[in-house]
DNA sequence: CTGGATCCGTACCGATACTG
DNA sequence: CAGTATCGGTACGGATCCAG
């Protein structure tokens, strides 16, 4: 897959910390997302992921590939790529459940938020939801 | 659903923190599972979650009640019992896939672990697994 | 019994600056 | 290009003590 990633890929502000459900850390479950295509390099990645520094899409990459998600390839060029595993292909069925169910209840979930309980704060709410929900 | 929760309802130890889907905070997914056969009350809760403390289980309860998971009932006898919303229940859906998927490649992770590069942290993993995993 | 209040350690995440 | 080093803010989670 040798498109790029389209920089409005994950909604920004609309549905984020509204879906419950999370895979990994804040980023995981979009990176994943970004390679469900194909292997991408780096750089690739930070487009879609607007706002994401370098040290923090390395630490989540790095998560990724030590629990066998993902896995790394240094080029002599100097860059780098990042592809799926079979374990980390597996995911994507998962992934897929939880984006439309945060699809399917969105407009429950922002109800729930403006009748609730005033001040109250929600647990671990996270991860861009509907719009196009990695998670 | 009357039968007590039983104690060892969720492994403890094992296969914690090696799955990387989430439900919530630490103890969300975990809830829900307890509150699956019918509502239950505070105490009834804090078997199955050992080592939960009041103030946490409560936090994690506060949360599920404001986005519109759970709903609280206190009773005259300072008795309260929680029991999941329809919205709530539309989560054992994705809960099950995720604990599906996590008993299907729970073998790979624990692989993954060992063989993994040393020293690195994961990014978020978290929530106990197989043996009767929540999330 | 069901929490609330307080203190505190840790993890995560971001900004900035720097490097092979 | 693909990171690393450092610093700091914040939220989460646990321990302990206290209260209606």
């Amino acid at each position: 897959m040798r498109t790029p990633l389209p920089v409005d890929m994950f909604d920004e502000v609309c549905p984020s910390d509204l879906t419950p459900i999370r895979f990994g850390d804040k980023w995981a479950g979009m990176v994943v997302r970004c390679l469900e295509g194909g292997p991408r390099r780096f750089s690739e990645l930070r487009v879609p992921l607007r706002g994401v520094t370098a040290k923090v899409l390395t630490a989540s990459l790095r998560g990724l590939e030590r629990d066998g998600f993902v896995r790394r390839t240094a080029h002599p060029d100097r860059t780098v790529e990042y592809e799926l595993t079979p374990l980390g292909r597996s995911l994507l069925g998962p992934l897929d459940a939880a984006c439309a169910w945060a699809a399917e209840h969105w407009e429950e979930l922002l109800d729930a938020r403006e009748a609730g309980v005033s001040g109250r704060r929600s647990p671990a709410a996270a991860s861009p939801g509907p719009g196009r929900g990695p998670a």
